[in-house]
RNA sequence: GGGGAGAUUCCCGAGCGGUCAAAGGGAGCAGACUGUAAAUCUGCCGCCUCAGUGCUUCGGAGGUUCGAAUCCUCCUCUCCCCA
């Protein structure tokens, strides 16, 4: 049995557990099971030990959006209860490459990369979670010691025929796709993980269902009390359909400027947005479900309900100020139509007396070709000074060290300078 | 190993010798209406210093033809059926 990282110190202040499990079940998708759940907490408040609860995660480079941030936001409010939570790098089984959603082999990350893939995650990470209650393990640490002996051992706790239950190898397995014993291998080392950390609970998204109940399964075996499951919804993207994602372009990163992140939420849909509350926020559901009432009789404006959305969101992870910033520039630009105070510059050379619009909407990033350019100011998309164009032949005197203002949009400022 | 189907512009998907920069839908962009919501309507949706008997696109390389996304050959990849 391998060590177990830091100790299952008693911490005092625990809320009742009844009020723990309601204000912990928040958004969840799926508790396995409930009843294990709130044994686990009773016996916790009573022992003062906290419960230990882990997420994996893959330590190929981290660059977070919304959408991870929920299950990351639910391990914080196992903290804000008190509890041990281990975000657990899955630097091991990164070599195997979760089979989840038919995921291309992956190349093998140096213990460098790993160990920066790590500390990047960690500054994204710690803007929700409180860094000093957040153990940071590395699940190489026993996998990589397991040996052929243990991988053996390991292996012979579960059945090909219940590996085969799980959806996309069942699928796989009918229509003579190839299954790779390395794949079998995924949810069990995860399994091992449990065992090793002596999981409670184990949360995941609900594509990771299957993952997570043969950790219950194997920890089993090793005599160990079954973590309890806990699954996340999957958030949807900015166009409300799509589970939100980077290559699909609809996703808020928490990187991103306050101004984008407030702007995007602010472009959702109304019906939208209560997702984002229960998933996004640590507002409790029961406040969630009031506002929602009090928009229902007119009482609160949708605008309003989202406004403040925005905010909290930007809030957390740019602070209280930025979030501010951000709200007040929105307003000046949509709803006033003024400009905006930062404002991109853009240098451009004085070629001549005058240039050509559509080139230098190119030249300046607001297009992607000077045909778009065109198209653009044919549509009555491009304003320079305040004045529509609508004339694509257009031209404007570049006179060096003149400036011109232009919005292409309802959103892109550009002023270019000439010298 | 044998047989069959297919690879089209961001995605799906029509086209099957000229009328094709390529139907239709989706996404996206711009405009109107708004709350940068939804719904709706309109336009655009390869490139080009200026727009046209212009240039480059239909998996890749050759070929046939006055002319090819469309026909032929080879190659690469994907899928289906049989063994």
């Amino acid at each position: 049995m391998p060590t177990k990282p830091g100790s299952k110190a008693p911490r005092a202040a625990f809320r009742p557990p009844q009020e723990q499990y309601e204000y912990l079940r928040k958004g969840a998708v799926d508790i396995i099971r409930p009843e294990e759940l709130l044994a686990k907490l009773e016996r916790s408040h009573r022992t003062g030990v906290p419960l230990t609860v882990k997420v994996g995660f893959d330590p190929s480079a981290p660059d977070l959006h919304l959408g991870h941030t929920v299950v990351i936001r639910k391990m914080k409010h196992f903290q804000d209860m008190g509890h041990r939570v281990v975000f657990l790098i899955g630097d091991f089984t990164g070599m195997i490459g979760d089979p989840t959603g038919q995921s291309k082999t992956r190349p093998v990350l140096t213990k460098e990369q790993v160990k920066t893939n790590a500390e990047t995650y960690k500054k994204q990470v710690f803007k929700i979670l409180h860094p000093k209650k957040t153990v940071v393990e590395f699940n190489s640490r026993w996998l990589g010691r397991l040996g052929s002996a243990g991988l053996v051992q390991l292996a012979s706790k579960y059945t090909v025929a219940r590996l085969l239950e799980r959806d996309d190898f069942a699928k796989r397995y009918k229509s003579g796709l190839p299954i790779g014993v390395h794949e079998f291998l995924y949810p069990l080392a995860q399994a091992y993980d449990s065992v090793a950390l002596e999981c409670d609970v184990e949360m995941g998204g609900t594509d990771q269902t299957f993952n997570l109940l043969v950790g219950r399964e194997v920890m089993r075996e090793y005599g160990l009390e079954p973590q309890v499951v806990l699954t996340m919804p999957l958030l949807e993207g900015l166009d409300g359909v799509e589970k939100m994602s980077k290559s699909l372009g609809n996703y808020i990163g928490i990187n991103e400027p306050p101004r984008e992140i407030f702007g995007k939420v602010m472009s959702i849909s109304d019906d939208l947005m209560w997702r984002y509350w229960t998933l996004c926020t640590d507002l409790p559901q029961r406040d969630i479900e009031t506002m929602r009432a009090r928009l229902a009789t007119g009482e609160l404006h949708p605008k309003a309900v989202k406004t403040d959305l925005a905010k909290r969101i930007v809030a957390d992870y740019h602070g209280d100020d930025a979030a501010a910033a951000a709200a007040s520039e929105f307003e000046k630009i949509f709803t006033r139509k003024e400009t905006p105070d930062e404002i991109r510059e853009v240098r451009h050379r004085a070629e001549g007396g005058s240039i050509w619009v559509p080139k230098l909407l190119a030249e300046c990033g607001l297009s992607k070709s000077s045909s778009e350019g065109r198209r653009l100011i044919e549509q009555g998309g491009v304003t320079i000074d305040g004045e529509r164009l609508t004339d694509p032949r257009s031209e404007i005197p570049a006179a060096p060290g003149t400036s011109r203002l232009i919005k292409v949009g309802k959103r892109h400022f550009v002023r270019v300078t000439f010298d």
